[in-house]
DNA sequence: CACTGGCACTCTATATTTGAGAGTGCCAGT
DNA sequence: ACTGGCACTCTCAAATATAGAGTGCCAGTG
């Protein structure tokens, strides 16, 4: 069932192009007399109807109903990404405007922030950013205060400046030499470590020593492992979503409704984030190919952005699958490269 | 202008109190052959007709058009709010919810994400809740961390476990031994105090004796102070938003925009929310009295929580003027005394 | 004087009809 | 292989009709 270039025409190829750039420029069904006029082919509407009989059998097209034009399928959208796209490369204004948007002084939070707004702003669509992961980050010192009986807050630091904070509750109250000792063994342990690294090797001894060490290490090493296991919660920031509101595609009430539902509830949006850390490079869900209803009439364009060579995060736009490809996947490639630059002089 | 009790009679006053009830529950106008039903008086429509007209010249109904029945107005709303309404108290399930949302273990966050997400299921509107203010909290510590050449990372604590951290750019680069020799002059001063008290304390002492004290103590307070600027920053959790698409009120998808569009930018509602504070008790915001048309459709109803006698925020919900306010106004009252509450044990 | 029944009137909401327009599929002709 | 022509289908928008709800007013009644 899979369709190879080669089984067809270039000028069905050519004819698809045109309808899909067309239908994205306006929303309307394109009917055969208006693309005979676009494609510039000197063809007749007949003849044209021919063809796009032939892209409907293909699965590419289809027509919302009998008297109306044609309007391409989530098989038409894939293969005009995959094969037909001639990807612009970014106007200047944009780049300026985007440039702008990340300065060295900027704190991690307020870049990504920046970077959401940014792909918001310029796509017109709702631009996603997740929260880096730490895991290559490097522990710097943790840090145990006493705040009352039983509770303490414990305070990490990584090598990015990066500040975790947790309150803990202890089984018994600790004094704060207890809580100092437990302080420096971990920072003279682990200072300079792999924070992922510093994790397994907790976790390790934890099953491995648990016996011979004494009550303080422990405690030591279930606060750290708190610590660290917040920084498994995943997180995005995201920018624009009203911007949705403006395609009617969207404005039924009940699915903008879903929609906003699930960019609450943040878990199958992550899902799908998280599949775009693995495949490297740009990725486009087009409608039902994320496989959650709620995002069918959607598409997302991603692409990972990387820290020191790593990759430590995806962003993105999600908007309706009749969207700009050509001018969206530049830039958000583009807001890919600037935001990881942004981070790296953070180093 | 102004219109007292007493101008109107008591037979008008119930009988506007049964159409605005009749009207909460089914967002239908009312007309006179249904209040004369409605209203328990043995009146025939006639006779209801001439007080609904003495109603509308009061300017507390009108008629959407012609041959329709008469809907509430915002003086009609008022009205209602504030002199006829019979507060029931919460049902017994709604506090068994709202009770277990509230645990003791939980991070102020949570807490506050916990109210804000009670708030809103409950009453099926938008809930929200501000941070709250820390003006009263207690300075416990402070710690500088060198990061790089110019980069020093600033850590204040205070006495209820908050953490804030920021990013300072210094002028020229520190050793740690300077670092640590600040830290411990601010911590000698200030531990213990009252976070307000040290923000004036340092301003003022930046301004009287900036030419006898040392560099070191002057980049300090710049720190100490950037660290407490943060603490003006305000904002509030919101949660239900989506609940306000069920409204046919305001189903249109260019009021929606617009109100979600205020609730990202933040700016007009903490202007409302900060009206609150002062205010004390329940307050109730109907229509266009909140001053911003993007709330025009749009009803608010908030209370102050306190922490240890001071009131430290706000809460409330927003939803579609035509909401159930005797239901409303008990669980946002209750919900601030009990996240006031939790948040009390954590002292 | 307060209340009532009756009645003409207004306005909305819903269904129905109608016609124009757009686009198709097919076929016979070049 | 491509084209013009034609009958057909379907949607959209405007126009029209109809039912129903509710009003305001007035004359009548206890």
């Amino acid at each position: 069932m899979t369709v190879t270039t080669s089984n067809i025409p270039d000028r069905a190829q050519h004819m698809l192009k045109v309808l899909i750039d067309r239908y994205i420029r306006d929303g309307q069904p394109v009917g055969s007399r208006t693309l005979a006029r676009e494609a510039g082919l000197d063809l007749s509407p007949a003849t044209i109807r021919n063809v796009m009989s032939d892209l409907e059998d293909l699965g590419f097209i289809r027509a919302p109903h009998t008297s109306a034009g044609r309007i391409p399928t989530v098989q038409g959208y894939r293969f005009f990404v995959d094969t037909l796209l001639t990807v612009r490369p970014l106007d200047s204004s944009s780049v300026e405007q985007m440039r702008s948007g990340f300065e060295v002084e900027m704190a991690t939070t307020d870049l990504l922030e920046s970077a959401s707004g940014l792909l918001s702003g310029i796509t017109s669509l709702a631009g996603l950013v997740t929260i880096p992961k730490h895991e290559h980050a490097l522990f710097k010192c943790v840090e145990f205060l006493p705040l009352s009986e039983n509770r303490v807050l414990a305070i990490l630091v990584t090598s990015e400046g990066e500040v975790q904070n947790r309150m803990i509750v202890t089984e018994r109250q600790c004094s704060a030499a207890e809580l100092q000792q437990a302080a420096n063994y971990l920072n003279e342990q682990f200072s300079g470590k792999d924070l992922g690294a510093v994790r397994d090797t907790l976790l390790h001894e934890m099953q491995e020593a648990r016996s011979t060490m004494n009550r303080m290490m422990i405690m030591a090493m279930q606060m750290a492992d708190q610590i660290l296991e917040k920084n498994q919660n995943e997180d995005y920031i995201m920018a624009g979503q009203t911007n949705l509101m403006g395609f009617h595609e969207l404005c039924d009430i009940e699915t903008l409704r879903n929609l906003f539902d699930a960019f609450n509830q943040k878990r199958e949006i992550l899902h799908l984030l998280d599949q775009c850390v693995h495949g490297e490079g740009i990725q486009v869900f087009i409608g039902e190919e994320s496989g959650y209803q709620t995002l069918d009439e959607c598409s997302m364009v991603t692409a990972p952005y990387q820290v020191d060579g790593q990759i430590v995060g995806v962003l993105g736009v999600i908007g309706p699958t009749r969207m700009a490809y050509e001018r969206v996947i530049p830039i958000v490639d583009a807001t890919a490269r600037l935001l990881g630059a942004a981070l790296n002089q953070k180093e």
